[in-house]
DNA sequence: ACTATTTTTAAGGAAAATTTAAGAAAACCC
DNA sequence: GGGTTTTCTTAAATTTTCCTTAAAAATAGT
């Protein structure tokens, strides 16, 4: 993974650096805006760390730019603390998510991480949990190496709480990332299809992987 | 973590009342402009959400009427309009962000974090106590690398008290903040849940983090 | 248009969380 | 110590949330 930073704070750019290097990334660092313009359009960087405020060509301006020509390549913006409109313009021009300095760069890694695992959806990509595997690409999912087979909802509500395995997940983000419902619900679907996923894997209470958290929703645990 | 929701669409309110219900927060709604803006001024809250369109008092009207008796309590409008010029009119009013309708709760939950975490400089995703730590987020508690499972209430009581570890927390101001309960309370609740929250923290003599304070309430006491 | 399948709604019952209540124990104050 | 107050501990009552099933509605396939 590549990762291209555009920061004058060689502070800064350093520290992310060398943290996201000894997380196996492939790092370059850009100091001003016209040369991170110029970097970013001729190589192919997985993910673009940008400064606001920059010599050269201003932050904005180069995720302007750059979206002209790439419209998948995710931007993470690095704003200054108290600079709230600049943020807005950030997300207008085509940003992905921005990040207030100072910031820690466990929250940045995390970011960043979200941000290649939405982009990387695509490559023949495999999840698991326990005995079971979900092949994102060929919509299958093995459980023993034996296969079952899954609606689309309930493929879509395994894979996204696999995605998220061993972390709560909220009944409010399941219904919004595999329903796509924003406002008012009040519907009991979700319960619906934890129960046909139950049943359809067929755990058994030794191998239950998805389980509930009353009052707030489901998880599913490697055990 | 009490916030306010000054909305008129009872399905937006509703959903992000149940999503930030979820998350922990105690929230409460008002339906018009001037019910919003008394009930803003007449409580404590630690943000508020405003509407941009309201009957009654509009949510810039309420916002620069509360700037005037309050500087601090962060205020996220939710608005239906993105022209820059509004928004910026908005954010001149007093307001510290604004998310435009339909939005993914997540966004609005993001910002929302952003607020309290800069409201209350630091407010660190994982507090701790002793060899307790509570992920906010995931919203597990361990013990020593072990989980240990709360219920919500015990959860948001568990959070409050190390929130404000090493004072005193008054009996009343924990009804309230984790209860939203108001007046006249003559409820047993609290002490039933320090109860369980010992018992399932399995504090012994030498590590009993939660302290009770005769005739006041309890501490959370680093040792 | 008809059928098969998937998805959603709805409802009764079960399970768990929350609250209430009440007696026991402890702390405080003369 | 005796009396009072406050807290602890349990159990039962209440409320909320979840599970399960069946049937209705929507969707896709022929």
């Amino acid at each position: 993974m590549r990762i291209l930073i555009v920061e004058d704070e060689l502070g800064i750019s350093n520290f992310v650096k060398q943290g996201l290097e000894e997380e196996s990334f492939v790092v370059n660092t850009a100091e001003d805006g016209n040369q991170g313009l110029i970097m970013a359009l001729s190589n192919d960087y997985d993910l673009l760390l940008l400064d606001w405020m920059l010599p050269g060509l201003s932050g904005i301006e180069v995720c302007k730019q750059f979206r002209k020509e790439n419209n998948n390549t995710p931007i993470i913006f690095l704003t200054a603390k108290d600079t709230l409109q600049e943020t807005i313009f950030g997300l207008q021009s085509g940003a992905n998510d921005y990040i207030k300095k100072p910031f820690h760069f466990e929250e940045l890694l995390e970011r960043i991480k979200v941000q290649l695992r939405s982009a990387a959806s695509g490559g023949a990509e495999k999840l698991s949990i326990g005995n079971i595997v979900l092949d994102v690409n060929a919509h299958q999912v093995h459980k023993e190496g034996q296969e079952i087979f899954l609606t689309k909802k309930e493929f879509a509500l395994l894979e996204y709480l696999i995605r998220n395995k061993n972390t709560v997940c909220h009944r409010t983000k399941i219904i919004e990332s595999v329903w796509d419902i924003h406002f008012e619900y009040n519907t009991g679907v979700i319960d619906v299809y934890i129960n046909a996923l139950r049943n359809k894997l067929r755990l058994s209470e030794t191998e239950n992987y998805i389980q509930t958290v009353r009052g707030i929703g489901y998880m599913a645990k490697e055990l």
